[in-house]
DNA sequence: GTGAAAGCGCTAACAA
DNA sequence: TTGTTAGCGCTTTCAC
């Protein structure tokens, strides 16, 4: 910049008023500012405008792994949102790894970030203090934050589920297995819990052997999934706990042609196509990322008040899975 | 910082020793300088930080849609690499519009990233001629860039396509259509060259309503759909150009009922548990982004020499609908 | 082992 | 309309 200015001949103001469109310079001025600018090639570095105005246009997002279905429009919708408010958006994933988790959003912090939304790995985000004191907004996004208050986007995990498993018995199953993801991972335990009040709701006993929580390694689920199906006491009904886990299933129970009744959490695409189509309890996870980076920028832009936590309906779809009556 | 250096009763440079962990400062030193920081809650800053040193260590990631299962398992290795290489990873969807990959691909330039990786929406890229004169260093990935050269990572477009046609040559099929992306895109071309060559080296014609190139939005390519297998004189198989373009002609060939053979560009979730199972010709998009920012990282690590140009060979797999014979 | 001073490239505040 | 000065928070250089 300080070439350009030698170059046009002016201050350096001048050509900072050229570059950001600041009004306040001749037509002829602002000619030869360009000219030199071209001639140059200068291009204007953000890293100091940053430092001088403190505001760096770019939100931080931090998920467990992009390249999951359910997480690649969540991730979508936050980057619309942010380019709407001429924000850029720089990503981490955490691997479901808490002490990852940590690292980046620190790194992000560092990098002040105006603002970050978190799914976390972690539960326990008092490392997220002296940030939040320091000013940088977060919002909390399809799991809350641990030991720690901040605005929260999830979807009713615990209903979803709940209905998920009323659907089952109402379709007269009795003896019903549920295969989630690790139980420390909120929505893991919110939909066993959901799935016990269903069955209790029902006046259903519970087996040791039909809940699942862990690994969603599809050596894992498979595993379980052949263990509740077989032996001498079956389940009739497979209630699975994310759209990983569901595919498994769908890809186990295939292989060992059990017409076992199957209703998963999340939607995924071409669960209409399968025969029978998969029933689901869908999540919508675009509207999850879009509220969570609406109300992100409301804090940016000055939203004072208690953090709020949001809770999006989740909505079942039978397409035949999950109406199979129970064999024999 | 000069915050801590104040508590500590110890000079700014040292403060920096500490926080960067250089040697030559003692452990009595050390600790209350450490005291100071956690008392403060401090935390570098390190937009200052770049500034001064000049490498940001962050790369730049500017594709169509983060939500298309193609795009989410490229940017989930472009991250892997980059975090490998302690670089965090700035995100930006062009949607596939050229200006607006310019936009980013700017605005990322601006913040002074080290590198690029880039899925080109665009077709003349001389506008990154100053930036790459400056030293930010751009890998393409899944298409060349135009009017100018750098390094690229491709899939063999053109041998895939022609490898599908040929597979249903092979089964008898004699009308075989063709739904492809914009023609401007250039994975698009090459399919459609590769198309072209199989039908001609088979000696077969080429109706013109046998070819459609255009958007990938479902009624557009549902209406081509219909149009191609039914009316006076249908193709007797499908080849489809990307995986959106496969799931929708999926989707409009299962309601219709009819017996079309098909064989999709690009492999997706549950092709092979649908009935019957789907054909395709499979890039590995992982791999792509994997190579794209190892070369990127290989730039920015002082490797000198012309753009290189890699092209990753495809890998056709026969499900059950790409060895459907023509009907009748 | 430690610190003072200069400066990275920009913008805010204030002159001229 | 234009330019000058100071300083954002850090690292580099060099002196102590």
């Amino acid at each position: 910049m300080k070439d350009v200015a030698a170059r046009a001949g002016v201050g350096l103001k001048t050509v900072s008023r050229v570059v950001n469109g600041e009004p306040g310079v001749t037509q002829e001025t602002e000619r030869r500012v360009r000219d030199a600018i071209d001639a140059l090639g200068f291009r204007r570095n953000d890293s100091a405008r940053i430092l001088r105005k403190g505001r760096t246009a770019t939100v931080g997002l931090v998920l467990e792994d992009l390249a999951d279905p359910f997480y690649a429009p969540l991730s979508g919708a936050v980057e619309d949102v942010a380019r709407a408010h001429g924000s850029l958006l720089v990503h981490g994933s955490s691997g479901e790894d808490p002490g990852r988790e940590e690292e980046l959003v620190l790194a992000l912090c560092a990098r002040r970030v105006d603002g970050l939304v978190v799914v976390p790995a972690s539960t326990d985000h008092r490392y997220l203090e002296p940030e939040l004191a320091a000013g940088i907004a977060a919002v909390f996004v399809d799991r809350p934050p641990g030991r720690i208050s901040a605005d929260t986007v999830l979807s009713d995990n615990y209903g979803g589920a709940r209905r998920a498993v009323e659907h089952l018995v109402g379709h007269g199953h009795r003896r019903i297995g549920f295969i989630g993801d690790h139980p420390r991972i909120h929505t893991a335990a919110e939909r066993l819990r959901g799935y016990r009040a269903a069955m209790a709701g029902a006046g259903l006993p519970v087996a040791g052997a039909w809940t699942s929580l862990g690994s969603t390694e599809p050596a894992r689920v498979a595993a379980e999934c052949l263990r509740m199906t077989t032996g001498p006491d079956p389940v009739s009904a497979l209630f699975t706990g994310n759209n990983r886990v569901t595919v498994t299933a769908v890809r186990t129970l295939t292989a060992g042609g059990r017409p076992v009744a199957l209703v998963g959490f999340d939607d995924f695409e071409l669960a209409d196509l399968l025969s029978p189509g998969i029933t689901v309890v869908a999540q919508d996870p675009a509207e999850l990322g879009r509220r969570a980076a609406a109300r992100l920028f409301q804090r940016l832009e000055g939203a004072a008040g208690d953090p709020e936590r949001l809770e999006l309906p989740t909505r079942l779809v039978a397409r035949g899975s999950g109406e199979r009556p129970p064999a024999g």
